[in-house]
DNA sequence: CCAAAAGTGTTATGCTTACACCCATGC
DNA sequence: GCATGGGTGTAAGCATAACACTTTTGG
């Protein structure tokens, strides 16, 4: 790259071979309006100037991945309690049409009860930030729409054999509210009584003993145990 | 970092921020010798002179991650035609003391034929590279042990749940080798009825027609069908 | 003929699936 | 009293798991 303008800056950081820049990006799932939605950021800047991204940003050189995916999410969301796991990595080399970035991304579920109460941090740079659903984004930067569908596709895969769908909903839920989070995410109808008697047969979850009142008959509200989250679907292919 | 010798080298790509180095590292199974074995190189560089390491390097600017695991392992090994999926990146800020350096692990499974024929390419420095049983390893350089097991729960993982262990053994092979093969990188022994009919019908595999002669009763020879690979075992949680 | 590995079926059990009606409440 | 979502059981089919003996070959 050469000089252009006389807005260059400094360039202190050098060595002996070239090196890519290094983000994470955090795809932050919630349960909110009967639809599964993911957190994006409008850029203010080029390249994408007014297009929606993920959150994310530079790894600082003396932390860890995941520290710094935990960082990015505090410092845009103020969000510090999530379930957060490494999704993949991304790196082709035209992906950033600045300079090479690789970037690591994560995945993370959202209780509703924290994403409703979810206040975008005002960055010096004033970005909106949004939930949208997953069926109807915007135009994405960068090839954030493929990461997207990639972690879609792992929470697909995660809801069908584990039992993490609560972590997308408020503490308290309705049975009829896991499933339907269960066929929003896996984009298909589940049987009622099969749905509960799996569900409960799983002994991840228990009564809380208050209902949800409504406009019809009021339903148990449950929660989920605390070994619910360590249960990574134990079953096995050769016995 | 400041000048200690006259050794010191040019450094001439600069960045506005500091980054870190990015590198690919590849575990390659095969299995031999009815091991499971991990394919490593003895350094003969500091830092961890002379301990073993995974093979691996940087990625180059303009170069995909997975083409670069692609390109270290043609280098290494003259290996073109593997099994290569990425694994998980790994990025603790002092797990290489020299600099910051985050490493993209790739996963590969290789057929022992090939691994039979594997020459490791002399490098400009004379490096020995072997295979060593994933059950008895050296000392390892880096956090490469923590990434082996890393790998293996993997590998461990995909053998319960697809039928990719003949990847790991010569095209022909019996069904007593491909049990074998289950039994080691489970840990555990398999029926073997149960074992044979499930496998035969998951209709994955189909006779050569030929026998592998031994010291007892010839064996029937099998190979795996095309459509093997494609099966990333499609049963569903729900209904 | 003996040692060693190859090969082969059946039964019991438990899980998965499909399916339809009554219940409690608010309006 | 009616509309709406909450809540419940059973039977058939299928996959899994446990288990032991015969066959074929080389030496």
């Amino acid at each position: 790259m050469t000089s252009t303008t006389g807005t260059e800056r400094p360039r202190p950081y050098c060595y002996e071979f070239p090196r890519p820049a290094v983000t994470v990006d955090i795809i932050l799932f919630t349960f909110k309006d009967n639809q599964l939605q993911v957190l994006l950021i409008q850029r203010n800047h080029p390249p994408f100037e007014h297009m929606w991204a993920l959150p994310g940003g530079f790894v600082e050189m003396d932390e860890d991945l995941e520290a710094a995916a935990l960082r990015e999410l505090r410092e845009e969301t103020n969000i510090t309690d999530v379930y957060l796991e490494q999704l993949y990595t991304f790196g082709q080399p035209d992906r950033d049409p600045r300079t090479r970035v690789i970037t690591v991304a994560y995945f993370a579920l959202l209780s509703a009860d924290q994403a409703a109460r979810l206040q975008v941090r005002g960055q010096s740079d004033a970005r909106e930030a949004r939930w949208w659903s997953v069926y109807n984004l915007p135009p994405l930067a960068f090839d954030h729409r493929r990461i997207i569908e990639y972690a879609v596709q792992r929470l697909r895969w995660k809801l069908e054999w584990t039992a993490l769908g609560f972590l997308l909903l408020p503490e308290e839920f309705t049975l009829s509210e896991l499933q339907k989070v269960y066929e929003t995410v896996l984009n298909e109808p589940l049987d009622k009584r099969n749905f509960r008697r799996k569900m409960l047969a799983a002994d991840v979850l228990e009564e809380t003993g208050n209902l949800r009142e409504g406009d019809h008959r009021p339903a148990k509200l449950y929660r989920f145990t605390a070994k619910a989250i360590e249960l990574e679907q134990a079953r096995r292919r050769f016995p």
